[in-house]
DNA sequence: GACAGAATTAAAACATTGTTTTAAACTAAG
DNA sequence: CTTAGTTTAAAACAATGTTTTAATTCTGTC
């Protein structure tokens, strides 16, 4: 078993793989038909149906694989943030929670503004990964932020301070989703000022925002 | 009277445009192929691009025309919220615009919510009809917004008070687009009550969040 | 009222999708 | 070597939006 899989890391189905990442980073998925990916992989049409079911399959694979990595990152982050004792804890955990959702939005290469374009994507109804990125980001990233939240505040409203952290992700996917809406409605482009300073405003709003959380 | 009267009383664009809100607001844009909609129209698979110039124009007009008549009611109860002179205006624009949108998303009318949908996906960069949502709805809204906020608090820095009106746009289409993602995190349905709930959190969430642009 | 030209409708053909089928080629164990 | 299982290749399918071409209906003018 394990020599064949060796084997097929090589074989067609990997170079799939590779080359399924490059196209939908740069074109996202309704952006490279079958045909497209098979012709750049130099394999067969069916090949893709035969290896991975589907081209959907595919390319949550291909986004389970780029966000794992990501995330990863972030989340390690995140717990670091967490552990230290010193306030203020929620702002620094926060402050890597956003941070790391547009660290990727900032790259010059394609390759980060891509993810992040198929991250937003992936947060609506018809989103073909969603369960993906809630297993993978969303839900760790909750539990942590949630718990840092609730060592700082021992008080608080659990309900209203869960509805908080989703108004805070709400902002971040926002900002990324709504980019031209963003630039229409501020007049400004994404720079990177412009971005850091969209991340210092979501953290002092969403800081003071949970707030309203805290029991009197 | 013959269906051949009815077509002579509607024009075949007018059965299309009519069979197009039903089924777009049923279905949305990909769940609805053109045959389908020619089918149910009575019309010919060609009439769509004979009268509208392809799917996606009629997809623009469709969604011109709903979000008109929804923006209009919202649009105008802001205008007397902010006309009004007792404070808290600022609270009372921010009330009717948040429920505005969740107004819809509760209708038990598959209208209701087929509308609220629609209007979540075209945020997106991809959107069809991005321009049109951006003229109708988010612009007007802003204005408003900003105004009564810019009269509450005279001395406000104003790009933070811009970028605090997106982050409650943000916040918004979040909870209406990631509706199966906050279910899961929440463990709510979309109730009456819960939705009500959202809202309450919304507009005190951001009443706070807003203090993060006003100058001390 | 008849007729020419424009507008509309109808039917078929096209070009692209993702997927399935069928057979050939290859691989590896017995 | 044989044979069973795996992978590849080529073709066919079904469904999509669009375009083309011809028929039909409508409209304004004589």
């Amino acid at each position: 078993m394990s020599i064949r899989t060796e084997k097929e890391a090589f074989g067609t189905k990997q170079r799939l793989l590779e080359t399924a990442v490059r196209l939908f980073l740069r074109h996202g998925y309704d952006g490279v038909s079958i045909r497209d990916l098979t012709e750049a992989a130099a394999a067969n049409v069916a090949s893709i149906n035969y290896h991975f079911g589907g081209k959907e399959n595919l390319y949550k694979e291909v986004f389970r694989q780029l966000i794992g990595d990501r995330a990863e990152g972030t989340l390690s982050a995140m717990r670091r943030a967490a552990a230290e004792d010193d306030p203020p804890v929620v702002r620094k955990v926060l402050t890597e929670y956003v941070a790391g959702f547009f660290k990727g939005a900032m790259d010059a290469s394609h390759a980060g503004r891509g993810l992040v374009r198929m991250l937003a994507n992936e947060i609506s109804e018809d989103g073909k990964a969603t369960d993906v990125l809630l297993d993978v980001v969303v839900m760790p990233a909750h539990k942590i932020l949630r718990a840092a939240i609730r060592k700082a505040h021992p008080d608080i409203d659990e309900d209203r301070m869960i509805l908080s952290v989703i108004s805070t992700s709400g902002q971040v996917f926002h900002f990324i989703r709504a980019r031209a809406l963003v630039t229409r409605l501020t007049g400004k482009d994404y720079s990177p000022e412009f971005v850091s300073q969209v991340v210092e405003h979501i953290i002092e709003f969403s800081l003071l925002g949970l707030q309203s959380a805290i029991k009197k």
